[in-house]
DNA sequence: TTGAAAGCGATACCAA
DNA sequence: TTGGTATCGCTTTCAA
């Protein structure tokens, strides 16, 4: 591998005048430019991670600490990933999985150690444990959801209270008294996953302000549960005439089970589904849906992360608007 | 952050003393490890990851070149990417992210750099590109996905090949003559992935071999390309008793399809699915299924890739032996 | 517009 | 059993 001083040797010039030519630092004679150039690419010249990670004192990597759980939302959390990683390496930086076992711990071991100049947390919970040591260790961060008590730190996340009010009010000018959702995994609410609780908020309040009936429950990842729990809900009284699905894993379960049932979507029962869009859009019929907007929460967060790199802005929450798209999922009730 | 001086300083004993005690190089009495032990303690010492990159050669990271891509098969994975992030923490590594996307110039990237000591490559075709460039490096590195030409390099997977014989020999024992499989998306075919080639072949002269009809197509993830897919395969002369789903992503939807037209499992059709067994499991009917055993197909590659730090082996090949569970999917085929 | 040289914070070789 | 010191490859201040 060539170094800094094989490339100043072979353009003839000093190694901190081949580090600002690279830099750009330092306004530098296009003579001199063209020279530095030349032996940087006939040497195949890579600067040297950790050497300029230490004499910069930046690692340029940014840690993401993301939960790679079965109960969780396998997909989204993908998507995630993919528009995080793709958004750093627009903005030069690399990124360092962090487990979320290693908890709080790892934040510290990735800070101190001067791994990665950066963190993003992601799958953050109401009272998040991990939000004192973020605070203390003083590195710059960004969650990705809102917690109860962000002060001090930055956030971005789909406004998820008011995706649910979207849903509500989108079946309530439908003219849908009685409603119902199917919610996350009941570990996800046990561990009090922002998201979700924020969304059963937004929409109980939501229905309650419209004087809707409206029920819930968790849901786990299998069929049988998934079919107890519909059937669970349709025997409310009154009986829902409209389905909300925050939980994308069972999306194809509920259809089956309202199919079996012989319950015809939209003519009986309208669908509302909280999730991937492409996934909304593949199932049987084409669901009204509201989008979670992985790529531009992702983009946000990484572009806050940059902002915040450059000594710029302090805390700041990002809550993006949810958009509902109606599909084939949902229509007025029909007047009886 | 304190630094090596600081804790030397602090104990009373030089920075290298300081090191060898922490690296356990060099035999120390016992009281210098007691006095240094404590001043670590102290003052929450922690080796700057950079500096002993630059000095040992060696970053404690490795590069994880993954797809996140929504037509492969998003929850497999993810338990990769656990199964890896978990195993390097094990052995005092860290996982730096390298997107598909950044292809061959991604691993001169990190390799050139000296961003991380060793590659583990997920997604691998059959004619990798990035083989060659792999080879050039000379950079430790573990394919998972067995490619065509695999000389001297190391690769590790799930006998994919094995998995269909498996399936198919599972289903002829039973005595199904005529038996279909639901493939992959169009599109892991046309990029021409390894895991996904080596089952259909698998499949087809597993098949041959048994004197069975045997039909496949690929199927993409959508609900009305997996109905269309299911009926034309079931529309075959002679007709399918099992079908074999390789594609998790629309297992469910496949036995929707089934359900609506009236068609019972095990009873008038047997189905094996090829996939995490959470998802076989959780299912209407419990399938019967050959599980990917991500869990020890990625610790098995972190390992592989550890030995080859350390200077042990070369290129090695491992494929781990599928298993077949049956559950209640599948059933002798009735006597006509 | 450029160069020299002092770090950055570890590791590991050479001595003692 | 320990210490001194060169070294890793770059960035950046200080001088010219």
């Amino acid at each position: 591998m060539a170094t800094i001083d094989d490339v100043a040797r072979d353009a003839g010039v000093s190694a901190s005048t081949v580090s600002y030519v690279l830099s750009g630092k330092r306004t530098i004679s296009a003579e001199t430019q063209a020279k530095v150039a030349r032996s940087v690419r006939k040497l195949g010249y890579r600067p040297n991670a950790s050497a300029r990670a230490l004499a910069s004192k930046k690692s340029g990597a940014i840690g993401l600490v993301a939960p790679f759980r079965a109960d969780n939302n396998v997909p989204v959390l993908m998507q995630f990933v993919a528009a995080i990683a793709t958004a750093a390496r627009v903005h030069d930086h690399d990124v360092l999985l962090v487990t979320q076992e290693e908890g709080e711990e790892g934040l510290r071991r990735v800070s101190h150690t001067s791994l990665v100049d950066a963190v993003l947390v992601m799958d953050v919970e109401a009272d998040d444990s991990r939000l004192p040591m973020l605070r203390t260790l003083g590195l710059p961060s960004v969650l990705i959801g809102l917690p109860d008590e962000p002060r001090g730190l930055s956030c971005v996340d789909l406004d998820r209270r008011q995706a649910a009010v979207l849903a509500v009010e989108h079946l309530a000018q439908l003219g849908h008294r009685s409603i119902a959702m199917v919610g996350a995994p009941q570990a996800v609410y046990d561990r009090g996953s922002a998201y979700a609780l924020r969304f059963t908020d937004g929409f109980e309040s939501a229905a309650a302000k419209r004087g809707l009936a409206a029920n819930w429950v968790p849901v786990e990842q299998s069929f049988e549960a998934t079919r107890y729990a519909v059937e669970f809900l349709l025997d409310a009284d009154p009986a829902p005439t409209a389905l909300i699905v925050q939980n994308e894993a069972v999306l194809a379960a509920v259809l089956a089970v309202l199919e079996r049932r012989q319950i015809r979507v939209p003519e009986d029962i309208s669908v509302v589904a909280i999730g991937p869009t492409d996934l909304a859009v593949n199932q049987r019929v084409p669901l009204t849906g509201i989008d979670v907007q992985a790529e531009r929460i992702g983009a946000s967060a990484v572009e806050m992360l940059m902002k915040q790199l450059k000594g710029d802005a302090v805390s700041e929450i990002r809550l993006l608007s949810p958009e509902l798209i109606q599909r084939e999922s949902s229509r007025e009730i029909p007047n009886e």
